[in-house]
Formats: structure tokens, C-alpha cells, sequence
DNA sequence: TTGAAAGCGCTAACAA
DNA sequence: TTGTTAGCGCTTTCAA
């Protein structure tokens, strides 16, 4: 068969596109769009054909078309670390509800807190000329990509982490306080070497936490011994070697604060290979509170943020920002809760006999 | 001041433009396009001139602009369950990676396993009108959202779930093989009462997992015993009911195999609260394997799937069958492993003095 | 209340 | 090798 050779790019079945409509109703494109976006000042009857012919074409508007024409994307983009870390994930996943309902879409990427991965990312999201992102910085001191986004005219929202200098809007936690909170309760039990397992000085979130663990020791009278300060770089195996030579000292710590939940777990390997016992030997407090945290022995006094909170609100935040660009600039603060459990408990208190310790009887403690 | 009232969208600076490019380089629009997508047959200097224009301006070209060109999204949708599942969010990843190098975009679906969440995700796809959707099923039995993607034309790829009849390039692991590896190690370590905590039968891999559950003990001459298959539902409470159920009977069985990692976490809890002992109560095997599985106590005998193989498998499918939409159909099954760790172990072996228990002296067995 | 028509930014056929 | 131009599907102005 001799065709004419005419360019034809998909050879399967497109679509049916609002010409198609609007033949079938026997209306113009103009009506079917008016219909489709709700709009005032179609007459019954015409509203009738249209949303028949819609569903019997079964049609659905082009975004693309929609986005060229409209000069807005209404996609959302999220800067996050690594998606795979349990606190990120959920965040998304509420991030991803509140913008949905409010018919936006959510783009994701990944920056494993490198700036290069975090600058591929904002590329690519001023090529779909996304409507606002919200971001961790994957680096608290370099937030150039971020500043990139804002020179194109896109609104930003910080979340879990500070910005500095920078103007934005931004949700996040009191880390300074959540790590204190931790740090005075290890005091109050007696601890008298507490040790920090932290992040990498350039994520805010880290020295944050450091300050607090700091402030803590300084608030009580304490010296703060720089040897029990060891960086575990936020991943697994940073907190297991971390945990190494916390523990590999002549004078081990009493008690131990980790700075977030990846960490915990490296240092649970490493107390677990060594049979360490967790509170007796080591009292333990972690960042993060996670769903299966009670299902670790023994189970994790922890720091609780409210994850889902902070999801919900950074997408609020933007979503306001883009109804309302010139209004004032919002820096919410959220509490974290520490969460006690049985990881830690002070050994001294272990010897009163009205306490008993979790080996002997296995009680469980639930505060928060 | 008084303005002309024509309509303007956004106020703010919007990057430049392909004509803005053609203009500072002095050329037509064609020869930037050409350019761009870095088609033969441009003389040097103009090839130059042009890539100077480009950096100045700063210029990204527009997708929505692209895309409604080339009637094309380069965007593959992913259905997953949950992204905050450690399986999923590594599997998503993994195939984000490949897709993006191959120059696709991954937009991300959430279904929580309900159809109206996959319903509502498809419709999202249809309009975005994405070159392909990743999915794993919402229900193994019901796959009209599937396709209805077909039916539009768009190219699909199962992961992780089986798809019955229904013909599609997928990849998943040996789930029978795999349940039945481990019923056979339990088998051969003299457990007699071994039990199962599955999930719901209208996902694939419950029900085949139980399957393989089931051969094991039908070819070790075993009867298959109702009461000691409970529905946990993959999730972590009904990890925690189900080992409630089988732990609260007058026979114990004396090992666990769990069908997910959620599960085994909502029974971990189960077994801490009541201080039962592993594996010297009860043994126990997960479905899933995790970073953390280590930092666990006891250390977890599990099941490792080839996650990030399955999701770079995933999108190579996709890539494939866009490029080849007549190849014929693929169907890849990997094998999972499993690896020995310490939350199984005989009990009737802790009788023999040769080999002592983990809580006698803490040793650990590391296999696989 | 309705329709005609312009144009969003881009690519590719076709002409020069 | 380069430019001109049509048109992807949609929304909105303007005129009727």
C-alpha cells in the first residue's frame, strides 16, 4: 500500500482531543474548555452535550497543551535527600496529598545531599517550569541552586533544614531544643559521659543538634569533651564506626544521643556484634521515632519529630506563597517530643531495688 | 500609571525562549532546535554562535512546549503501593536512575493497594500522557486500571506482582521458590510446627509465598496445618495480631516465616512486649532483607530479594519495549536468597553441647 | 451565550 | 546549510 508520507509520530490510538469533542457536541473548543474548567456562561443544554461527549470519548485534557497555553506548570517540585530514608518518604507521601488536592503534581528528586545531584534536579525543574519547590538544601552553606530557583522567579519552601541568610519560607523543627531535651534527661538519670553521634557540619540539622547537645552539657555545668563528639556522617555505617570509637575508649560514655535514624542503626550493629547491653552498659536516645522502634530490643527511647506535620505544612506554606507571592515570609517552628522507652535508664538507678531494670523483668516504660 | 489592559499570567521573569536564543544568536529558531537536540548538518560557526546564545540567556527549552510538539511525554509513570516501604522506595530509585539516563522523567503513584488510588494515579498518567507506566498491581485479581492503559496505547511493565493473563513484559522474584527455601531450612533444623503470616490474597506474592509455603511441607510429607496460616495483611499491625494469634495457642509452633518486612517488624513487637525469646522460643525467617536486619536483635535470618536488580530490570523493560514495541513479551523471574543469621536456630540443636545457643555466648552465624 | 482566531514554545517538513 | 512555516492541544480575548 502506497501511503502518503505524511509524519505521523504515534501510530497507537491517541486520545481523543477536545476538537473531538467539541465536534461530537456539535459546540466549539471554546464551549468544551469552558465546560472543563467550570467556568460561568454555558447554557444548559450545551453543558450536557459536552460532559456526554466527554465521557463517551472518554477524554482527558493535554497537560502539556494545558501548561503551554497557561504558562504554568502546577507541578511542584521536592528537593529531598534520599527517598529512601524512612523520615523523607513520609514527608513526600504527605507533601504529595495536600499539593494533589489542590491539583498540583509532585516531582521528586533525589540529591543525596550532593550539590551536583541537587543541581541536575533544579535543571530539570526549570525545564518543566515547576510552579514552586520545596527543598532540603543539600548544603546549608551553598544554597546557589536554590538561589538559581529563585532568580527564575520560583517560589521556594525550606523544609527540615535552615537556610541562613536566605528569605524563605520554611518548616522545620527545633533541633537545638529536641537535642537538649534529650541531653537534660540523660543528665537528670546521672549519665555523667554523654557522648554525640552527628551529621555532617554542612547540613544544618547537624550542628543544630550539636548545639544543643552542647548547650545541655554547658546549662549543667559540664565540659563538653570533643572526643565524645564523633561525626557519623548521617549514614549506617558512619553510626556503626562511630559507635567504634565511642566505645573502643578507656573511659566509655555512660549514654549516648545519635543524630538522626539511619545512625542508630549503624550503632546497634556495632552494639549488637559486640554484645553491648542496651540500657545497662550504653543508654541509648535516638533522632527520630519510627513506627518499628518498638520493635527493636530494647525498644528506643527516642526524639519524635512530627514528620507528617511538617509534610503537610511545607506544601501549605506553598501553596500560600503561590496564591499570595508578596505576603510576609513564614518560618514555622515545630517541637519534637522525646519519646521514653527502654534504651536508656540510668545505670545508677538500676541498683535501687524499687527500680527494676529491663533484664531483670522486662517492664516497658511509655511516656510521650 | 496607566497600562494596556493585554493579559500577562506571570509577572515575574520567565527564562528566555527558543526565539530569544535564535535572536542574540542571529539564526532561525530551527537551527537553535537543531542545535539542541544536536542534529547534523550545522555549519561550526552558527553551531557556536549558538551554544554561546544558549549559556548567555541561561535558556532551558520548555517540556510542555516539547512534549505537545512531539507527542511524546518522556515521562513513565510508576504505580507502587507505598513509597515509604523500604522495598519500593529502593526499588523507585533504582529505576529512577536508569530511566533519567536514558532521558525520561519518573513520575511517582502512590496506591496504598486500593484500585481507587491506582484509578485515580492512571487517570493522572492518561493526562500527563506518559510514554509507559512501571506497576505493581493494586489487585493481582483486578487489573481494569492496567488496561485501560493499554487501551490508550501505552506500553506497561509489571514488578515484583504477577499479572495472571494478562500480557506484559514483567519482573518479580521466584516467590515460591523462595518461601519454600526457607519452610526447607526450617524443615531440615527439625522444626515441626511451622507456621506462616501472609498477606492478602489479591496480591501475587501473598498468595504464592503461602504457595510455596505450602509445597515445602506437602513434600517433606508434613500436613498443611489452616490454623497455623494467619493473614497478617502486610502491615505492620497485622505482623503484630497474627503472632498474637499463633503465639497465644495451646501449641506453639516453634518457627515463623514472615511474608514481608512490615510484618516481621508488627511481630518483632509482639515478641519483644511479651519477652519471648529468639530463636530459642521461637525461630523466625522474614520475607525482605534490610540494612538494619543486622542491627536487630537477634540479627534476622531473611529472605533477600534482588531489589535494585528488579528496578533496573524494571525500566531496561520499559526502555526496550518503547524502542521495540513489537518484541515479544519478557517474563523475568530472579532468585532471591536467603541469609542465614541468628533468629533461627533448632532447639532441638541448643540440647546438643557442641553448639551453643546465642544467648549462651553470643555468637553469630553469618551465611549467604 | 457562543464561536472565531490568536498564540503559548517547540520541532520538522519543505523550500531555498 | 539555513530559514520559513505549519501545527501540536489548549485557553482566552474579542466580536457577534
Amino acid at each position: 500500500m502506497v501511503k502518503s508520507t505524511s509524519y505521523v509520530k504515534s501510530p497507537t490510538a491517541t486520545g481523543a482531543t477536545i476538537k473531538d469533542v467539541a465536534a461530537r457536541a456539535g459546540v466549539s473548543t471554546a464551549t468544551v474548555s469552558r465546560v472543563l474548567s467550570g467556568k460561568e456562561g454555558v447554557s444548559e443544554e450545551l453543558y450536557l452535550r459536552v460532559r456526554d461527549a466527554i465521557e463517551k470519548l472518554d477524554y482527558r485534557p493535554n497537560q502539556a497543551a494545558r501548561r503551554l497555553r497557561e504558562r504554568q506548570s502546577k507541578i511542584i517540585g521536592a528537593l529531598v535527600p534520599d527517598i529512601q530514608i524512612p523520615f523523607f518518604s513520609t514527608l513526600v507521601v504527605q507533601m504529595e496529598r495536600v499539593l494533589q488536592e489542590a491539583g498540583y503534581l509532585l516531582l521528586l528528586g533525589n540529591t543525596f545531599d550532593q550539590l551536583q545531584e541537587e543541581l541536575l534536579n533544579v535543571s530539570i525543574f526549570l525545564s518543566e517550569d515547576v510552579s514552586g519547590v520545596i527543598f532540603a538544601a543539600a548544603n546549608s552553606h551553598d544554597l546557589s541552586n536554590i538561589i538559581r530557583l529563585q532568580e527564575n522567579g520560583i517560589p521556594v519552601v525550606a523544609i527540615d533544614r535552615s537556610t541562613g541568610e536566605l528569605q524563605v519560607d520554611s518548616v522545620q523543627i527545633a533541633n537545638i531544643q529536641a537535642a537538649k531535651l534529650a541531653v537534660d534527661h540523660l543528665l537528670e538519670e546521672g549519665h555523667q559521659e554523654i557522648a554525640l553521634i552527628t551529621g555532617p557540619q554542612h547540613i544544618s540539622t547537624a550542628f543544630e543538634r550539636q548545639n544543643g547537645y552542647e548547650l545541655a552539657l554547658r546549662n549543667a555545668g559540664r565540659p563538653v569533651n570533643p572526643k565524645l563528639v564523633q561525626d557519623g556522617n548521617y549514614l549506617m555505617d558512619g553510626g556503626y564506626l562511630a559507635m567504634r570509637n565511642l566505645m573502643e575508649r578507656r573511659d566509655r560514655p555512660s549514654a549516648i544521643l545519635v543524630a538522626n535514624y539511619v545512625m542508630t542503626m549503624g550503632a546497634l550493629q556495632y552494639i549488637h556484634e559486640k554484645s553491648i547491653e542496651v540500657p545497662d552498659e550504653i543508654s541509648l536516645i535516638s533522632f527520630d521515632d519510627m513506627p518499628w522502634s518498638v520493635a527493636i530490643r530494647p525498644p528506643l527511647t527516642a526524639i519524635a519529630q512530627p514528620v507528617e506535620e511538617i509534610g503537610r505544612i511545607a506544601a501549605q506554606l506553598m501553596l500560600d506563597r503561590i496564591r499570595m507571592p508578596s505576603n510576609s515570609t513564614k518560618h514555622i517552628i515545630l517541637e519534637a517530643k522525646l519519646i521514653i522507652r527502654s534504651s536508656c535508664l540510668c545505670s545508677i538507678l538500676s541498683t535501687r531495688p524499687a527500680r527494676p531494670t529491663i533484664s531483670d523483668q522486662s517492664i516497658e516504660i511509655r511516656l510521650g
